[in-house]
DNA sequence: AGCACGCCGACT
DNA sequence: GTCGGCGTGCTC
């Protein structure tokens, strides 16, 4: 890594040379911002440390410092840097480059990459307080105050200052602002500013022996004679002596023991603990503890790889020889895992720093436990589950070189490597790699592919169903590619059929969303207690309700969607914009009391499945089940310890979960993953169905999914069936080329949002055109108004552009597209639109 | 993103 | 006649 620079060596202070640096504010503005760096400054200011800076009129904002120089600035007076925060830079080199690769390929702002890049508690923002004034007198205000200006008034002398939120708490109205005002006049309080860290590292309560007892061993021994008549401190000091034997070795005593392994312990006395504190003989004192705990107990141990293993480990490892890029293309069961493990093994032996990125849905515990039991302590998690202090310490201790192995999500691409000697990519063909919203709308996958180039390091791709992008890129021969197709173990693939459901409809034997054949088969295999996962892509109990007199449908008022039922809470939700009402008893619009649900989500299914059988364990996971953090642990261990019979759920059942003992996968409406209107519907709906059956039959057992559709003769089906990926492949590819898709073009996503309908088609309409008449070698189509056409009170429109690779260079055309939108800015009538762009959006 | 300045409707 | 709504423009 190379170190940060200094410009100045402290001997050459006394010059007092004039510094300017040029800092990135984590804020959505397009470019940086330069400041003066106070002369006493001048030795301590580094690219990549924070400093806090006055930004506008009042705000107190922590930034990051891109650049130091001499130039200073033409036609304003810097303001000065207030502070600086950090010695050492919290954000290397090799990160800005990354960062300002993101912000131009994504075309968005520096400040918008560092905003998603830095966990919030290393970014601090001041929040305004008010305070007494220092010449108010409580006794003889200078002007009669009114109720509430006495309310604050009293507060402040309680607590001295007060955040415009706890004022709001303090006389529950929204409207203070003008009480605050009118108490500044009348010279009550003052307002300022105030930076709060927001990291607070984690202490614990620690006790010793006084310093007095150990330096010679007869003091000690005095003690215990003086204890004699009060065995139960005798006892307390005895335990510590045992965990700490400080008879041995009196330096042990300085670190003491922590004060809840005697305080917890039943045997001993606390008010003895507590004695034994008062009189001196035992001292409390608190130190720091990192929230990852240090456990260097572990030994990394030894696993076998299968022979097919080693194959393809040591294929990847040949063709990392001659190419920066593989993919490992291996079957759901394949044991890729392991192979990854192998090869970290690897890399961190040559010194190296590994990133092991995975979908949010499959970093799970188990996959964590795993690796914990081989990296042990130089293993960081990067969870959003975390809280912000617990990733604080992931990115210090990256930056320290605590950490050397990294599994995270995608955000994990932001954190602070300087030596990446190898990157997996795992479920590489996963969309939800891609961040829509809010900008960057990044896609991990291609940022670690730059990352790595950056760091002139290796990546791994994985998949068992890759990206018709990444499998092109392979089968071209620009990246390697390394196939694993054997099960590992003895189990084989589970066997597939399909349950038309149309015709079983027509034979009245469907119960309500089961077949017949479904349910036998659940009944079955709980009898033989084995357990059953139901796939389910959609959650809540309905999508939407309908009058049955008079067709009437619930909409969202600020969206143009129908709200969806959920019944545990008895609740219509929109699930864009969080809008909810209760469910009406009758219908608002004729009276009627026929409501009837349209439509079927993982709430009704479990429902369902409960009053069919109702001796069984059902438990639901879906976004709703599992918003607290334990919920969803709560959940994943009733299913491993077999308490839970049937797992009902969306997308989250299918990932990262290994379970020995289910032996059934039911996919309840298959027609809903396939029918989506998108070039990448089936290629998705591949990917779904095989992740999904690869939950079924681990472990030696064979297992056995059943697919309900309505139209089973598709093509897909026989795809999934012979789990012949290649003529899923094979297929898309020519599709795509057909008809200008990725990998052949380049697509990016203009969307037009305006609250008025009519503004919103001309802007549209005209920046279109603009695109159409600047880049005349490329495609561009719409605008076109989407299917849910309105969001949050906004109307959208979308155009989509096509960059043909072989005519346009692609940093140009994003030129282009820039400024055609800053174009259309300037006429007023649309100077309220807000443009969205998305570059290869998923 | 905030925040301040600035011009048009419903209240004392 | 004022308060206060949020449109618009700026922040080194």
């Amino acid at each position: 890594m190379s170190q940060p620079l200094l410009f100045q060596s402290s001997d050459q202070a006394t010059e007092r040379i004039t510094l300017f640096a040029d800092v990135i504010l984590p804020l959505p503005l397009p470019k940086l911002y330069t400041y003066r760096v106070p002369f006493d400054m001048n030795d301590d200011i580094f690219v990549g440390t924070r400093v806090i800076v006055q930004f506008g009129a009042k705000k107190i904002l922590s930034c990051i410092v891109a650049d130091v120089h001499e130039t200073p600035p033409a036609g304003y007076q810097a303001k000065y840097i207030l502070e600086i925060i950090d010695e050492k830079p919290v954000v290397t080199p090799q990160q800005l480059k990354i960062f300002n690769w993101i912000a131009e390929y994504y075309m968005c702002t520096i400040g918008e990459v560092i905003n998603a890049a830095l966990p919030s508690a290393l970014k601090l923002s001041s929040e305004s307080r008010i305070q007494l004034h220092p010449q108010f007198n409580a006794e003889y205000p200078v002007y009669p105050l009114s109720p509430a200006e006495e309310k604050i008034v009293f507060a402040l002398g309680q607590n001295k200052t007060l955040t415009f939120t706890e004022v709001g708490n303090l006389l529950q109205i929204n409207h203070f602002h003008k009480i605050i005002k009118s108490l500044i006049q009348k010279e009550v309080i003052i307002i300022f500013e105030e930076i709060a860290d927001k990291y607070t590292p984690k202490v614990v309560k620690k006790l010793r022996l006084s310093p007095n007892f150990v330096h010679e061993a007869e003091m000690l021994e005095e003690l215990m004679n003086q204890l004699a008549v009060r065995p139960k401190q005798l006892d307390v000091v005895l335990h510590y002596l045992q965990k700490v034997p400080v008879h041995q070795n009196v330096h042990l005593n300085e670190k003491g023991v922590d004060k809840n392994i005697l305080t917890s312990n039943p045997h001993l006395s606390l008010s003895s603990i507590n004695a034994l504190i008062k009189k001196g003989i035992l001292e409390q004192f608190e130190t720091i503890v990192s929230r990852f705990p240090v456990d260097d107990t572990k030994p990394i141990p030894a696993f076998n790889l299968s022979e097919h293993q080693i194959a393809a480990r040591d294929e990847i490892l040949n063709l990392f020889g001659s190419k920066d890029i593989v993919l490992l293309h291996g079957i759901t069961g394949s044991g890729k895992t392991e192979v990854y493990i192998d090869l970290i093994k690897k890399a961190m032996e040559g010194g190296g720093q590994v990133l092991y990125l995975l979908p949010e849905i499959a970093l799970t515990a188990q996959i964590v436990t795993r690796l914990i039991k081989v990296f042990g302590n130089r293993l960081g998690v990067y969870h959003s589950k975390f809280s912000d202090n617990e990733r604080v310490e992931v990115w210090n201790g990256i930056l320290s070189g605590r950490f050397s192995v990294v599994i995270g999500v995608r955000s994990a691409i932001f954190l602070p490597f300087y030596n990446l000697s190898l990157i997996i990519v795992d479920e590489e063909h996963e969309s939800s790699y891609k961040q829509y919203e809010p900008a960057p709308r990044y896609n991990a996958r291609e940022v670690a592919l730059m990352l790595a180039t950056y760091h002139k390091c290796k990546t791994l791709l994985g998949s068992a169903t890759p990206a018709v992008e990444t499998y092109y890129n392979a089968k071209t021969g620009r990246w390697g590619l390394v196939t694993m197709n054997k099960r590992f173990g003895q189990a084989g693939l589970p066997d597939i059929e399909l349950v038309d459901t149309r015709r079983e409809s027509q034979k009245k034997t469907m119960h309500s969303h089961f077949s017949q054949k479904l349910l036998a088969m659940i009944e079955s295999k709980l009898k033989k207690e084995e357990q059953v996962i139901l796939f389910q892509n959609r959650r809540g109990y309905a999508p939407y309700i309908n009058c049955h007199d008079c067709d009437w449908i619930p909409k969202c008022k600020n969206c143009a969607v129908s709200l969806s039922y959920h019944k545990y809470n008895r609740e219509l939700r929109c699930h864009y914009c969080g809008y909810h009402e209760t469910m009406p008893h009758e219908c608002p619009a004729c009276g009627s009391a026929m409501i009837k649900t349209v439509g079927f989500g993982t709430e009704k299914i479990e429902d369902e499945l409960k009053l069919l059988l109702p001796e069984a364990n059902i438990q639901r996971m879906d976004l709703d089940t599992t918003r607290s953090k334990n919920s969803y642990q709560q959940i994943i261990a009733d299913f491993e310890a077999n308490n839970t019979n049937v797992l009902v759920g969306t997308q989250m059942v299918t990932k990262g979960l290994d379970f020995e003992n289910v032996s059934l996968v039911g996919i309840i409406n298959a027609d809903s993953i396939i029918n989506y209107p998108d070039y990448r519907a089936h290629e998705r709906a591949y990917q779904m169905f095989v992740q999904v059956s690869g939950r079924a039959g681990r472990k030696g057992k064979k297992g056995l999914v059943i697919i309900q559709t309505g139209n089973p003769s598709q093509g897909i089906f026989q795809k999934v069936m012979e789990n012949d990926y290649m003529a899923l492949y094979e297929h898309e590819i020519q599709e795509r080329r057909k008809f200008n898709f990725p990998p052949f073009m380049r697509v990016i996503k203009v969307t037009v949002k305006h609250v008025d309908e009519k503004l919103n088609e001309q802007a549209a309409a005209l920046l279109a055109k603009e695109f159409t008449d600047r880049l005349p070698n490329n495609q561009v189509l719409g605008p076109e108004v989407p299917y849910i056409f309105k969001i949050r009170n906004y109307f959208l429109s979308e155009i989509h552009i096509k960059l043909d690779r072989e005519h346009t260079s692609l940093k140009s055309a994003k030129l282009v597209i820039a400024d055609a939108i800053n174009q259309i800015k300037f006429n007023k009538d649309f100077r309220n639109i807000r443009v969205v762009v998305d570059v290869d959006p998923v």
